[in-house]
Parts: C-alpha cells; structure tokens; sequence
DNA sequence: CTGATATCATTTGCATACGAATGAATTTGT
DNA sequence: ACAAATTCATTCGTATGCAAATGATATCAG
C-alpha cells in the first residue's frame, strides 16, 4: 500500500522517519544537526535583540563569574563550555570593556585569575532580567508543559 | 514552607524554576540558550569523530544540492539557513576541493549558479550513510519515544 | 631528587556566523 | 520609460569555536 495521499501534518512523521534512518531519502531539514543549529541560531538573534552589546559567550562568563566569584581562566572555560583558546579572546575583550580584571594565582604561577570589576558587577546584574525574557521569548512557542520537557531532553542530549 | 530538604533529581525542578523566571538565583546551566549551545556543541564533536574532512556545514550545502540540483549561491543559502556572507566562504572551499562548480545564469546575471561535480555527488552519496549514524549516535541518549517529542519541540522553536 | 607527565595559558590557522557597506543587475511603481 | 526600491553577490570587520603546537609551571613515580 505504501503512503496514500500523506496530507496534512506530515512534519511529525518525517522527523520520526528521519531519526528511524530507514528511508531511502535524506532530507536536511528533517536531521537534529540542522534544526539545533537553526534554533541556536534563532536564540542567538533573540539575544542580540534584547541585550545587543554583549555576546551570550560573554554574558556566560560574566554569569558565571557572578555565580562564583573569582575563578581561574581554565576552570572559568570549564564551568562555560568553551576550550581555552576561546575563553581567551572572550575574556580579553571584557577586559578591554573593563568589565573584568585579571591577577596572576600567588601560588600556581601558571593560573590566570579572573573576577568581575564593579562595572561587571554592574553589568551583569542590569542584564540578567533581560537574559530571563531572552529565554522566555525563545521557549515562547511551547506551552509550559512542553517547555518542561524540552528542557529535559535537551539537557540529555547535551 | 519553602522547599523542605531537597534531594534525589532536582534538575528537572530548576530546569522549570528556569523556564518560571519566579527565581531570585540565575543559573546559566538551566539557561536554554546555554543548553543549546553545549547541544550543538556536542553534535558537531560527534559530526566531526564520523566525517573528518567535512564541516556540517559543508556537508549541508553538498545535501541540499544533491537533493535540489542547481541552485543559486543565495537561495542555497536561504535553504541550508546560511547569510550571503557565510554561504560564500562554504562554497569557495567546496569549490577549491573539487565537489562543486559555479557558473553565471544565463539570464540574471546576477545570480551565481551552484552545482555538484561528479566528484562532489560521489562524496555526498558515500556521507550520507555516515550522516543516519551521526544523527543517531547524537540521539542515543534519548529512547525512540522521547527522540520522536524532542524532534517535533526542537523544531517548534527553530 | 629527578625524569616523565600533566596542567595552564598562549598562539596560530582554519572555519563558521553575522552586521554593514558596496556595486551590479533586476524589478517595481508611476 | 525611468527613478526608486529590491535582489544578488562580494568584501570587511568582529566574534566564536576548535585542533595543534609551544612554553611555563606543577605534580607524580621510582
């Protein structure tokens, strides 16, 4: 019999055939690749919108370093998920906008401390309410039961 | 009464607490835009440890040429979700490798053809097998019922 | 104690990603 | 038909993101 006339809602069903991979067909935008890249993207420019001098790279490091003060560059680029090449030119660029400082670890000479300055301080606590609209603006086309179990799957998935 | 003694598997907990907004503390891990990035982070690491010498990208723009044939350099971009600027760079290193060719449309000159060479159909037929695997392996941790609601909400907020 | 390892930071090179500006070509509005 | 607006492609500048190589420091094993 096959597929007689598929009408209506087939998004669905594609996205399960596509993750099943026993289809003769590859379509990209049904593949989890593409579309977490679309929705990174999506968040990305949602971001922008509301908070348009500052990366969300460079909100996490300020975020984090709020949540934890004072850290080493290395862990900083651990607890934020960036290797430490990245981490590097964020946390330079903070430093030229002087919302962070840098101190050498009186101990472990190879470790760069990283804190907020008063204006990060500053900063960070203006932005975090627009990060919370930022957030609920991407998840808005999920009611809240949906959202929940986004979240979940997501975070297994990460 | 607050939150009496907390214990056992809070993350779904503040994963919602995130979504409300209603909490004093911010914790970026439960942020979704963080999530989604370290999401994608993960899946380009397992694109990478599948297909070495391609980017998704890459990879994309060589799956929607092979699925729609010659396309201008701007709508390609338009379909795999790449800006003019972006799509250009993608193409100039396909083309450099041999796997697509350009050439002037005969009628608007404006618009730069795009299109698979022989060598470039080879290679995105032989891909897409490791693609299926690559989608897969970036779904493990979910069970095919979750995979199925995971897909149909990622793509609500794409 | 010391040689082998490991860690931290930096640098280089390459590849997205996007805003903004530019120029060429086309389409639209009147 | 023609001026205005739009579209397509390119270029420039800035910012992640990661692999690989390097140098400095610290830790470990014997």
């Amino acid at each position: 019999m096959g597929w007689p006339q598929m009408s209506g809602e087939d998004n669905l069903l594609r996205l399960v055939e596509a993750a099943d991979g026993d289809e003769n067909d590859y379509h990209l935008q049904d593949q989890v690749g593409f579309i977490l890249r679309k929705a990174h993207q999506r968040h990305v420019s949602i971001f922008a919108s509301h908070i348009g001098d500052l990366t969300p790279p460079q909100f996490a490091a300020l975020a984090k370093l709020y949540d934890i003060g004072e850290t080493s560059q290395n862990q900083l680029g651990t607890l934020i998920a960036m290797d430490a090449a990245t981490v590097k030119g964020v946390i330079d660029r903070l430093r030229a906008r002087g919302l962070v400082e840098v101190s050498k670890h009186e101990v472990d000479k190879r470790r760069l401390l990283v804190n907020l300055t008063p204006e990060g301080r500053e900063a960070i606590e203006r932005l975090i309410p627009l990060a919370r609209a930022i957030t609920e603006e991407t998840l808005a086309p999920l009611t809240a039961k949906e959202v929940a179990t986004f979240l979940r799957l997501l975070a297994k998935i990460a």
